[in-house]
DNA sequence: AAAACCGGTTTT
DNA sequence: AAAACCGGTTTT
């Protein structure tokens, strides 16, 4: 685990290790904070969602980036999320990419209970062949931090080295190595980390939980987990902004964010629309055969596991503000490939029931790349 | 400042230290947990606001009471308010009165900061002479507190311990008295608190935030102020249940509460209203001289510094749920010393103007004594 | 920059 | 029951 310091910028340097067989000039990289195995994507999500309410200024991110003292990166540096930014680099370049980075929370942020441990993150990098056109990283490297405020961070490396003293002198010798076994890849990445405060080169000593003696560069380690959907948070209020506040959106963009009426009056035997729950980044397609309410209620069931007899309502919020009963005519016509918040709600009548609310969003038309990662981030 | 346990139960007793020209055999005694001086009234209640809003459990009293426990009261121990407790005693009984309490609130319940000191609090106990009728307690005695978690408060008392001894072996003696100076006082109390967990009587050293050592009892110091109201919190979902949720009152206790048709259609040359806003716990007079809305705008600009050309408008919540504008022949007729919340909120259309709103409380039929001291009290 | 304080929590 | 841990905060 290593020590660092909350909003204090680092370098991390990313090289490539092996040359062959490369399908792309253009890697594409996600580097994110994220926090570990244990919690799921969406008690990740959930974290920083409750996280983000106790921040004094929702504007501040989680990941902040200084491409001023960030090098060898084809074209701009993305902040696709709170917690995240995205950005290319040519693998084939001898300079390896540089990218200066600071982390603005605190590891004890995630607790409100007072003296107990702070929550250890992870540094993660995702990196994506273009080419591939694949939505899982062909690379994820990661490193364990813990974010300290300043004297924080200055007592837990003393204390640490006082430990090591201490042990040092008893005799008693942590001898441990837990180096991680590199999974099968296609490529190999080596990355790392300089920690510019630290100038003493460390021994590679640690254990879960322990932390390296002070050094010059962290290693990051091989993640043989690619799979597992990187959590990316966009607080929701950044939608409300862009989408469910029409004064905050001029005119033109308003009409440039209508789904086009000629898309929507369509006539077919099936209907799809994407929802999403309010805490959710992915979108879950609904197929909506034939198209109707009883084509919607059989896709829920499907979906969400609800019981279509126990569903007493369908809504619909416009985009435009009213919330309208949801029939037949309006799905067949026009809602194909519209996408929705999904609320699922109890309804207040009878407990055991609920009500089923989609709420319309606007999604600019997409420009590229950065769709396949994470809807949200083509609206930033 | 004495150390106290969070919930763990401690006894008080109260004896009078001069038996003459008392009025009445019977006194009333409001005991409570306050903050010290440097917070206002307003101040006090929307900390406790704060503090319940972050409760799991909300039925939580801050004061708890064991009757069991107590003697030499008259009557039941009412429960007035979250942080208070009422009874009556008999001045002239030689034995003292004991109640037992807790407090369940922490000292450091009250900053979200970690690393931080816990606030002091004060337990005070006004007393009141039931034949005075006067809303101002003769004697206000209090003891400066401080609420630790059980191994906390043994921590912070071993440490004290220490600190001391380390004085002691140093020739450094802090040699401090700030017994205060007793108010002119029409009769003197003498109260005491005895901490059924320290068996060691103590000296008394002790200067402002210093801890006196562990000892048998702390003693109460008189407070001159007698004036400042003291600060009883009741949290608003209390009045919500009871006031605002028609299901939650059965049918024939709406009738009863409802104001008496005979004496709301008065007709007189001045109407009172008692108001309050959300947050306050006492109620203000409004006096419409005449009655009407134009006497109500002076009302509200005397006792709120409210312009009355800057109110844009004047609206009635009814406590049947709809909302009206304000005439002058409800008011004349159907208003007077009706209660209600006063909420002045800035108006949408004229973020320099404002809107007043009367929301009506029904107040069930006063029954007695405590009446005077709180009206809310009335109701539990 | 280092040490002490703070007091809830965990370990011994 | 006492000591150590925890890490943000304050003092030296």
């Amino acid at each position: 685990m290593t020590v660092i310091k909350l909003a204090v910028f680092l370098s991390i340097a990313i090289t490539l290790k092996t040359t062959c067989e490369l399908m792309s000039a253009v890697l594409q990289s996600l580097l994110m904070v994220v926090f570990r195995e244990d919690k799921s994507y969406e008690d990740e999500i959930k974290t920083w969602q409750s996280w983000h309410k106790r921040q004094h200024n929702p504007k501040n991110r989680i990941l902040e980036v200084d491409a001023k003292n960030s090098s060898g990166i084809i074209g701009q540096i993305e902040e696709v999320a709170h917690n995240a930014v995205q950005f290319c680099w040519n693998p084939n370049e001898p300079s390896s990419v540089k990218i200066s980075i600071a982390v603005q929370c605190l590891s004890t942020d995630f607790s409100t209970q007072k003296g107990v441990k702070g929550l250890p993150l992870h540094v993660q990098i995702d990196t994506y062949d273009e080419a591939d056109n694949d939505k899982i990283p062909f690379h994820r490297g990661y490193c364990q931090i813990k974010v300290f405020c300043d004297k924080g961070a200055e007592r837990k490396l003393r204390d640490e080295e006082k430990r090591a003293n201490r042990r040092k002198s008893t005799g008693v010798q942590v001898q441990c190595c837990c180096k991680p076994t590199f999974g099968a890849n296609r490529k190999m990445l080596h990355e790392n980390r300089r920690d510019e405060k630290r100038k003493v080169p460390g021994s590679r000593k640690k254990s879960d939980g322990e932390y390296h003696e002070p050094c010059d560069r962290s290693e990051f380690y091989h993640m043989s987990d690619l799979d597992k959907p990187a959590a990316l948070f966009v607080p929701s209020e950044d939608y409300d902004t862009r989408f469910f506040e029409p004064s905050a959106i001029p005119f033109e963009s308003i009409a440039e964010m209508e789904p086009s009426p000629k898309r929507a009056r369509t006539t077919t035997d099936r209907v799809m629309i994407y929802v999403r729950k309010a805490e959710e980044q992915i979108f879950t397609p609904l197929h909506l055969v034939p198209p109707g309410v009883h084509g919607l209620a059989m896709a829920i069931r499907d979906k969400f596991s609800v019981d279509p007899d126990k569903i007493k309502g369908y809504y619909k919020r416009c985009a435009k503000g009213v919330t309208v009963e949801i029939d037949d005519d309006m799905l067949k016509h026009y809602s194909n490939q519209d996408t929705f918040i999904i609320e699922i709600e109890q309804a207040s009548a009878d407990p055991s029931c609920c009500t089923v609310t989609l709420i319309e969003l606007l999604i600019p038309p997409s420009n590229g790349v950065q769709q396949q990662y994470l809807v949200t981030s083509t609206v930033s």
